[in-house]
DNA sequence: CGCGAGGCCGAAAGCCTTTTCGGCACATTA
DNA sequence: TAATGTGCCGAAAAGGCTTTCGGCCTCGCG
């Protein structure tokens, strides 16, 4: 059936609130705000008025008179991207407990589209910007805005932005330091993508640990390939197949450590007995299928995201935190390593 | 140069750009928005000084005057979700590429979280709402609503509501069709929770194909279990022990499909060569990363994301368009699936 | 009874922009 | 010259709300 063409009847206004009351616009605003110079009675007709008109203050007119629009921007480089996702969340959920909404954009790593967005964003007068990137490798400035900024995941190039990220080092070093209290000294390190800054630091952060207890890294370095099970696969091979006393491999995705567990239950190693496996990232939906489960570093992404969102808060009150934030990652232990079984 | 002392730099005004170019405010807002009432010479004036006044309307005054904000809401049920995702992007991309910003929220399945979201979306004054859902199964509708509302992904339970989801009986159609033109003829359906409604969609598809072909469904019937790898691997398991003569397996997830190969390549069954072998959902993490690679079948949701702002763009524009739309998913043949090798 | 003190309420300004409409100056026509 | 156009520009209202400030009324106290 066809659509009734009902009046067009427009959202209800504080006005209509006050004329139900039977007040003036201002007391109906007063009553409604909690304000002090109203009789309780008055507020009571105020407010039973708004219900039953399901009257909704029109936030862009409150907005037009505070100057504040109480939303802030989140540009994202990669929508579809695993990063950038629980960093979105994080941001979302710190925004959403207050009174705070996110207008979403997303660029695709394309900085043409994201200076276009920033500037749509700041014509609907942002409070602040959070800006995630698609990888921990640092980015560009936006420059100057008229509003604070956070860059998080990926870290401004300009040190005196507020940035957050997530401490790769430290990360390397979690999982370097388990695979020493798992009793493992013959170490491989498998990584993806060797332009990726933070497969470095990942593996210095295990290097440091490692030489510091005098355990061996096998080969000497890590080996770079990139973020996939394939490369995972192949690298254990070649590990497998010149290092055969290796007791512990320390990946740097768990992409990469499920292609490793594929290939050591292949040439007949036991995980953890023979060999013990960490992945990092802790996706869970490839740590918890593998067989068996995988041990793995926990990025805290969607914390990353909530403590960008309170970096924001504080810089638009007035209270910036500009330079590198790290929030340190955590290990999740699970079956893929454990002590030695001679 | 005499600096006035500007106590804050706030954002400039259209007042400030007129005064700049000598002229009232009216003729400065004509110029800018392109009005021809305008001198030629003077609209450069005003161009100029707005340039140099780096001035931005005020999208808050703007959407005053016109009642419309230009923003829609997103309100989504799974943000770390696999499938909301790729819906909101294709929706943030219909509208980005407009002149709309989409402000998101998350409400994490709780009913509540998502009633309050949309009360202050309202007070937002958003021209539209979309509210992806976090599996396809029908959920409440959120009732009359003073602005047009699209479901994505999950429909609407009303069917005077716009709801817009993948067509997962196609989807299994396609899988069983693809199997019959790789010259399979005893398959096994192997699924996932059978709470999910799509589980038995895409069955239910598989089955009319194989039925009309006069296909032997192994066993009779699909078998359920969860969405994971380790159901996957059980399952075909069981296949195998009791029907050695299958030929073909179609999976309700990429995840369940994993699984099968495992056990298929442990229990040394080729793939294909033996048994060919679908998933469902075309997550190209698990896809391409498998041994070998998946035929899956893809619901094209980004597709249904941009396809749920333009139904939404089309009943903000007064042509709503009630009821259930599908967006047919397509099979993307992988190394998994060929002809059978005797 | 007079007077200051509060307690409540309403008129009006202001936020920033768009749009209507009236007015002014100049050119054209009768 | 007077009447009519025409092209540009500006005053002002509108949009919905908050806030300031002045005014009225009642009350308590001297």
């Amino acid at each position: 059936m066809p659509t009734k063409p009902e009046k067009k009847r427009r959202p209800a206004t504080l006005a209509d609130v006050a004329q139900m009351a039977g007040v003036s616009i201002a007391t109906a605003s007063k009553a409604l705000n909690g304000r002090s110079q109203v009789k309780a009675e008055t507020r009571a007709r105020v407010f039973a008025a708004a219900e039953q008109l399901k009257f909704s203050p029109n936030a862009m007119a409150q907005n037009l008179i505070s100057g504040r629009s109480g939303t802030i921007g989140l540009v994202t480089h990669d929508l579809e991207g695993r990063f950038s996702i629980p960093t979105l969340m994080g941001a979302e959920d710190a925004a959403g407990n207050g009174r705070t909404s996110v207008l979403l954009c997303d660029a695709r790593g394309d900085a043409l589209r994201e200076k276009y967005h920033v500037q749509t964003l700041l014509g609907r007068r942002i409070d602040g910007l959070i800006v995630v990137g698609a990888r921990p490798d640092p980015r560009p400035s936006l420059g100057p805005l008229p509003v604070p900024v956070v860059y998080a995941y990926a870290p401004s190039e300009n040190p005196h932005d507020t940035s957050i990220v997530t401490d790769n080092r430290l990360g390397g070093r979690q999982a370097a330091e388990h695979m020493l209290a798992c009793g493992r000294r013959r170490i491989a390190l498998i990584t993806g993508d060797a332009d990726y800054g933070a497969a470095h630091d990942r593996v210095d952060g295990a290097r440091e640990v490692l030489d510091a207890a005098g355990a061996e890294i096998v080969q000497g370095d890590a080996l770079y390939g990139a973020w996939s099970e394939e490369w995972g696969r192949t690298a254990a091979g070649l590990v497998v197949a010149q290092h055969p006393d290796v007791d512990g491999i320390i990946c740097g995705s768990d992409q990469i450590a499920r292609g490793v567990l594929d290939t050591l239950r292949e040439t007949g190693r036991k995980v953890p007995d023979d060999v013990a496996v960490t992945g990092h990232d802790n996706w869970e939906i490839l740590a918890l299928n593998a067989r068996p489960q995988l041990t793995s570093i926990d990025m805290r992404l969607e914390e990353l995201g909530r403590q960008a969102a309170a970096l924001l808060f504080d810089a638009i009150g007035g209270r910036a935190d500009e330079g590198v934030h790290v929030v340190a990652p955590r290990l999740i232990p699970r079956a893929s390593t454990g002590p030695r079984v001679a």
